[in-house]
DNA sequence: CGCGCCATGTCATGAACCTGTAATAGCTTC
DNA sequence: GAAGCTATTACAGGTTCATGACATGGCGCG
């Protein structure tokens, strides 16, 4: 259903609710601590991020005010009874819901649906591959959770590609079609712009993982 | 999922929604005239009537005033692009929301679902998004708590646009949606409106969260 | 009937940002 | 090692958009 990540502490309720969202058909991450979380963000694509507040480490409050600073992802913040709960702190650092614990599943899974259905009221066609995702409605692309800006003819570029995984598309059709160029000559434009967008989507652009060269040909997407 | 009746004189417009609605688990019943829809009602007990403005023989406005004198039943309205927009029209005659044709089936299901959410559950009197609160059935916009006056056009843009958050329409789209121009000009005219717009919604207009550029593309309503 | 306000469309200006090109370096294949 | 192909980088011209001023035209009100 959605893919939730969770950032808690203490093992037993992190099991418990990793095993009981996994249950209702979401796919679950979970971390430890602050960093961990943060950093399994960058590469799983949350839709939502179940925050504990109480973390070694950072503490909530930060993590979510970074997960903002890089990101839309909707948070959901747990408080522990007794933790020094404050909605305005809470409010500022920019959740989306506050629940206490201790948290019964079916409640924690109600208010992920709410969090989501606010957030995206109408599906987009969002495709993603591995650690990429390419939302068609909205023209944003993100990796890893993290949103990438990219110019006007890099994301065309990259539409295009995507929307074809595998195929292999010469330099003279991708400037037909996303150029909408007719001449013949020859040109390294496709050249410089596939590098540039390695460089802002690939995490090694060196090995390139989406946009792959043909030698000989030209460029394709994938496989993933 | 819900009992609909759809009041739309175009056939096209009508079996388009009818399939989708009913691809998505609604029962529905349609009508092609103000008064059919009348009687339909009275024998057909719908969740919500989805109502076209501009009808032969009564228009919408008068057909809404009667079912709201018969029942409670909840009312979404569309109003086709060249419709008459009268925003003292809308208030008096009780609608429920208002979206803007040309209407994506996706974005009236959402829509029918907020209403019907507001109507049996938790009343969630308006939608908002962050600090602006848009109230699709008083058509009135209030920016925390406080409202927001909006000339017709300005309206009509932003109720288009937040119907769809994240989608992003063209110039081109939107001249033909929200204006009534049909020509291919190349024109700066909603460039002005949304100018206009973010002015009087955006706290720092100069980094827009509600209407956002997308360069090369067109705008978009958030993601907030 | 005339006045003035407001909504809307058009235009000029300037700034920020793309993007095509070219030059150079690196890699592959034979 | 040479030829052919691709990666990488820098830069200047060009495009796109924000902003504010101005023109127009409708509408209500005096």
């Amino acid at each position: 259903m959605a893919r939730v990540l969770l950032i808690e502490d203490d093992p037993s309720v992190r099991d418990a609710l990793t095993l009981a969202l996994k249950g209702r058909d979401h796919e679950v991450e979970s971390a430890a601590s602050g960093e961990d979380g943060l950093e399994r963000l960058a590469r799983f694509a949350a839709d939502v991020v179940v925050l504990d507040l109480m973390l070694p480490g950072i503490d909530g409050f930060e993590v979510c005010r970074r997960i903002r600073a890089a990101s839309s992802t909707s948070i959901v913040m747990l408080s522990a009874r007794g933790d020094d709960f404050d909605v305005v702190g809470g409010l500022e650092a920019g959740a989306d819901d506050y629940v206490v614990k201790p948290v019964r599943p079916q409640v924690l899974e109600a208010r992920i649906r709410a969090v989501l259905r606010r957030t995206d009221g109408v599906p987009s066609p969002v495709e993603t591959y591995g650690a990429l995702c390419v939302d068609r409605a909205s023209l944003t692309v993100s990796r890893g959770g993290r949103q990438v800006a990219l110019p006007p003819i890099e994301l065309r570029l990259l539409l295009y590609l995507s929307a074809s995984p595998g195929q292999v598309f010469s330099r003279q059709q991708l400037l037909e079609s996303v150029w909408e160029h007719d001449y013949l000559g020859d040109s390294r434009l496709v050249d410089a712009c596939v590098q540039r967008l390695r460089a802002k989507i690939e995490d090694v652009p060196a090995e390139p993982r989406y946009v792959q060269t043909v030698r000989g040909f030209g460029y394709r997407f994938g496989p993933v």
